[in-house]
Order: C-alpha cells, then structure tokens, then sequence
DNA sequence: CATGAATGAGAATTCATTCAT
DNA sequence: CATGAATGAATTCTCATTCAT
C-alpha cells in the first residue's frame, strides 16, 4: 500500500538566500544522520541544528521524507561521481578494471558508513516511492553497464541474471562489511578476494 | 554508549491466562512487524492488537526493546531449528553439504523476509545490548564452525579470515536477496550459483 | 475539602503468618522511604520489597495512605519512647531537664532524619485526617506537658501561649537543622544555645 | 546524585503572544500550588488550567521542574522586594530593625502560606540542581548580612554559628507557625516574643 | 518569504487498586 | 487467605506539521 508521500522538492530555491537555507537543511541533516542516526532526525531538530525556522524547512521540503530522500539523492550521487571514473576507464583489461571497481567501491562505502547506515534506516519509508525507486535504478544501471562489459565475453547462457548477482553480492557485502566497522586492511583484502571469486569464476580475463 | 536497556523479561507468566496474555502479545508483535514494519511497532499498538491493557504490557516486559528482543530470539531460534538438521548433518562430502546449507539458509531467510527486515530496522537499538550480541554470536558459532569444517582441510593461511568472509558474503547476500523479494526459482539458482563460486575458488570436495 | 480517606487498618492481623506479612510491609516502607524518598514510595514498590503480594497489601491497608499512616504511628511511637524517661523524670530542676529533653529531642530527630523527611512529604495528604491530627496532638501533648511543668512557676500572663511557641520552636528548628544534615557536634551546640535562650528569656530555675 | 535536570527556560517569549502563553502557564502553575497542593501539579493540569496546549507548554519549558523553579524564583523574588527596604535600612537601632525584620519576615511568609507549603514540597527534586541551591543561597545572604550586622558588636566567639543559628531559627519558626495557619494577631505576638528572646540574649542594644 | 507560535496526536511508562482462583 | 493476573487512568514528553504575521 504505497502511502502518499509527495517526496518532490516544494520549489526550487533560486535566490541566493533561499539557496543558503536549503544547504544549511542539508548539512544539518546529514551531520544528524551520521551522528546521531536515524532516530535523531526529526524536522524539528533538523532546522534548529540548521539555524533555520522549522516553517523554513516546511517552505521546502513538503515532509521530513522529502529531504531524506534529498540527501539519499547527492550522497548517492557524490558516491558514484568517486566511482565514476573507475567505471568510465576503457580498455580490456576487464579482470584489473574488476578489481579495482570492488576496492574502489568498499572505500566509497566505508568512507561514509555512519551515513550510510543511517539512511538505510530511515529510508525505509521511502522504498515504495517511485522516486526513490529510480534513484536506486539509475545508480545500479552504471554498475551494471560495467559487469556487463566485464561479463560479456564469457557470457553464460543469462546474462542479466548473471550480472544482478554479482551487483547484489558486491553491494550488500560491502554495505555489512563496513557496517561491522571492518578495518581499511581487511577491507580491501575482503575486495580483493571477492574479486578473485568473481574473476575465477567466470574466466574474467 | 551502552544504554542502560534491561532486556530481560520481568515476569514468569505462571498460569495458563498469563501465557496466553504474553503469547498473545508475542504474536501481535509479530504481526505488526511483518505487517506494518518496524515504524509501526510500538508499544500501545501491540498491546491493542494483542487485546491487552498496555499496563499488562508492562507487567511482562520492562520495555518495548525488551519484546523485541524476546520476538528476535524466537524468530531466530525458529530459524535456527531449520537450519539444525543441515548444520549437524556429518559425513565428509563437504561440497554438497555447503551447497544444501546455502539453499536452505537462503529458503529459510525468504520464508520470513519481512518479519526479518523489520527486526533488522527495529533492532538498531538492541545493538549494544549485550544479551542481544550474545544471540548473535550464538548464531553465527554454528555457522561458522560449519564453513571451518568445509574450509579446514583446504586450509589456505588465515582460515578465520576466510570464514568470516565466507559468513558474511553468504548472510549479507541472503538478506539483501530476499529483501529485494527475489522469486524461489531465481533464489535456488543464486543459491547454487554462490555455492559454486565458493566450492569452486576453496576447492572444497 | 477534606478527602474520603480510610486510613485504618482493614483488619487486624492475628496469626503468625499475617503479622509477619504486615511487618515486612512496614520494614519495606520504612526503607524505602529512607532509602528512595517519598517519591518512591508505591504500593507496589513496597510489596515487592516486602515480598509479598501486592493484593495482600491490600488486605491489610485499604490505601497507601494507611500504610504510610501506619509507619509514621510506629515511628513517633518510637521516638516518644526514647524521650519518655526525660519527660518523666521528676524533680524540680527545670532548666537541666529543658536543656536535656532539647538535646535529646535534636538527638532523635536526627538519627532518624531520613524517614522523618521522606515522612513529612509523604505525608502531606494525611495532614486532613482526623486520624493523623490526633497522632500529632497526642505527641505534641506530652511535650505541652513537660514545658508547661517548667513554665508554670515563671508563669506569664498566658501560659498556652507560651507553652505553644516553645514547642513550635523548638520541633521547628529541630526538623530544619536536621534536614540539612547538621553535624552532631554544631547539633549539640545549637541544643544548648537554644534551651539557654529559653531558660533565660522565661527565667527557668 | 544529582540528576542530568535541565532547569533553564528553553527560550524566551519574544511576541505578545508568546508572553501571554508563558504567563498563563506560570499563573496557572501558582493557582495550583495554592489550591490542589505539590501532588496536583502535573504538566498536563497546569496547560489545561493554563489554557494552551501541553506541546506549547514544552516548548518554553524543558520539564516541568523547570516551570517549578520558575515559580519559585518568582515567588521568592516578590518575597525578597517586600523584605528589601527593612534589610536595607540604615541606622544603628538594631533592635528595632529586628523586630521589625522579624514581624515583616513572618507577615510575608504568612501572607503566600499556601505557595510556600506547596513549593517546598514540590521541590524536593530541585534541591540536587545548581540553579536552586544559588537562589536559595541568594535569598539567604541578605539576611545573613543583616543579621551580622545586628550581632557583630556583640559579637560573641563564633560570629557565623550564631548567625546560622538566628537565621535557622527564624525561617523555620515561620514557616511553621504560617503552615499551622496562626491567626494574624497570634503571628505578630510570636514575632515580637523570638524578638525579644534573640535581642535578650544577645544584648542587641 | 521568514519567523514566532501553536497544536493534535501519540509514544513510553507508572500507579493504585481490584478480581478470580 | 494469599497469589497471579489484570487494568483504567494518568503522567511525562515528542513529533510532524500548520498558521498568522
């Protein structure tokens, strides 16, 4: 039963002073986030950390979700611009292109796992917006895109099912992992053996 | 920051009624979190739907976190009992013993996916409870003894490593699968296709 | 507007087995209320404590009040006692037997300074109770007596009046200065500045 | 063990509006006090009584002992303005200024009994709070000052004892005796009786 | 527009007391 | 009579959100 939940800014800030407001929001919420998680992130609390009047925040943000779902969207997008040219490098060297995709991403993941954690958390609600839905549909198509190329010459009679594995395994391994506060070392020893896996197993070359 | 979150029941129920208060109280738990999510989970609403006074409530568990744990526990007992006969399974044909393990895990994760998601979301707070790292721990000893066994005779350096790794890959990806809502036929095929990368790359007989 | 507040005992316990119940309420009370405060004095706090049940409580007291009534007796009872041999004592000395009963009324007070706090805030509700105002008078009583006895020879004009002010006095000042923890020695010292201003003011031979 | 006891208006009524809000709530508070005594003071009743919502009473203050303190400062600053032009008076008749303190003292204690009564019950659990102690402290060293002041020409060895012991004296005779509800005319005779005993004793000239 | 103010609804928890066995 | 069980009514406090200026 998909609620109404309207997650859509109210209105774009153009002045320079509307601009500053909805950054301060921002920022404070993602400081709340981190430090305080999930449950810490109330609206109220929000606009005070921001330094902006609550009824600002309403001008905005049309509910709490709307701005979680903001900052879902540019955490999601300042992750993937780190990924970005990992995933954009050309060449055939699929297996070391593979390899450092993984390590790349578990550092990605790791770097803001506090944030992470507590966006999955909240964000709980927003799972049946369609919104949300595409947000989480685009970042995939990159990944996908890219362990397709990896994939295609050894492509198996399904690929797609092939490459949903491999993103699936990648990502929640990586999300539990830094979730547990896995150290840098074996972070990167548990990228790398991943990509071994995943490398010996389909003949990646 | 360890709360001072006492988790324990605070009362036998003795007689048939007051089984039946707490029993009832458990399975309205139950239902809220797979129906309404951990966001729905509070304490009033589960004492309504139980049928209860929320004094009652209160009479047997000294806090929400205290029945969430209790619903936890039993969830995970349920699951672990399933799990058992595979676990405990002997015999030496390692490859097929982890290949069963996988599928079932993952058969027994889908059989209560929501219940299962929302524990994860509403269980953020018994984190640092430590009674509830205990029914972790307790959980994954038996796991992990199992993939030791599988992983010991093929013993590469650091087996505790490997193991770990092996758990977590396995759990992690079990969870997000089912979370996704995956169908049986796809889940057996992610099932089988992750026991051959492992059985593949350990070389596990 | 004086409440419907029953305050006595419901019904006098006879066997063995009740009367023990009913001390261990008592004792249960009594230490809470040392202990905890007037705040933490609940009926359900005081059987727990007690180990009994909570519906045996009500056995025996119709209300909390009635316990709390009940403790307070026992208490003033037990004070009383320790100053009846200095208010019995005969003999024409008035001024060391002032000097003496002051001393040994602050002693008192003092050592059970807790209670008789935690007595006094509790027992708030009590005060429009004939019950409780007879308990109060049948100890002022004694003390009217015994000051009166010094005064009468000294006599002013109006002899209740006097008598009132130094009992007034004298409970007053010794409640405050052991509530705020007044060490014994400075105790002593104010026992004595105060009957030697009362012997002198009124002449006390 | 003092508790975490935030005690501090959350912020300031700036608009009209929000000062007819806060004064309200404090009205309200002090009708209660007066009328239904500590027990009946519960945050709900006084934004009832008040009028406003019990979410705008939390929004100036943080719990309701801060509302508690508030009141009390209040009453006690009133309190304080009354007795300042006989602390304050110069001249050398101390003995006259005692008296006078004295009577003024009692008269205004009487005056606000059922406040005060209702304050030093419903205080307890402000006593642990810094903010308290300082405003009791506060009330306290005028009249210390002033009661030096009668003494130190008299002074006899132990200047600040017998300054406690007067200031003791004083304040809990009239908090008692105005508690016992004391007619006027029998206050005022008890005023000029302790007068007179203390400037006896004492020599004050 | 931004700010101060306000609030309905609900959350967690407690308490005094009664009832059935 | 003692115990287990149950509960109505409060109590403290929070939250998302709206409105008036």
């Amino acid at each position: 039963m998909p609620r109404k939940l309207d997650i859509s800014l109210k209105k774009q800030p153009k002045q320079a002073r509307a601009i500053a407001t909805v950054d301060a929001i921002v920022e404070a919420a993602t400081y709340i986030l981190k430090r305080h998680g999930a449950a810490g992130f109330t609206a109220n609390k929000v606009a005070d950390k921001a330094g902006v009047n609550i009824a600002s925040f309403y001008q905005y943000f049309p509910n709490k979700e709307a701005l979680l779902f903001h900052v879902a969207t540019l955490t999601w997008d300042r992750q993937l611009a780190q990924l970005a040219p990992v995933l954009a490098r050309g060449g055939q060297d699929h297996a070391a292109k593979l390899r450092e995709f993984i390590r790349m991403f578990f550092a990605v993941e790791a770097a803001e796992a506090d944030l992470r954690r507590a966006l999955r958390i909240a964000a709980v609600e927003l799972k049946d917006t369609a919104q949300f839905r595409e947000l989480m549909d685009e970042g995939a198509a990159l990944t996908r895109t890219f362990i397709e190329d990896a994939l295609r010459e050894r492509a198996p009679g399904d690929l797609s099912f092939d490459v949903r594995f491999i993103v699936l395994l990648t990502t929640s391994f990586a999300e539990r992992t830094t979730d547990e506060g896995t150290s840098d070392a074996e972070l990167m020893r548990q990228a790398d053996l991943l990509a071994d896996m995943l490398i010996g197993h389909y003949g990646i070359a």
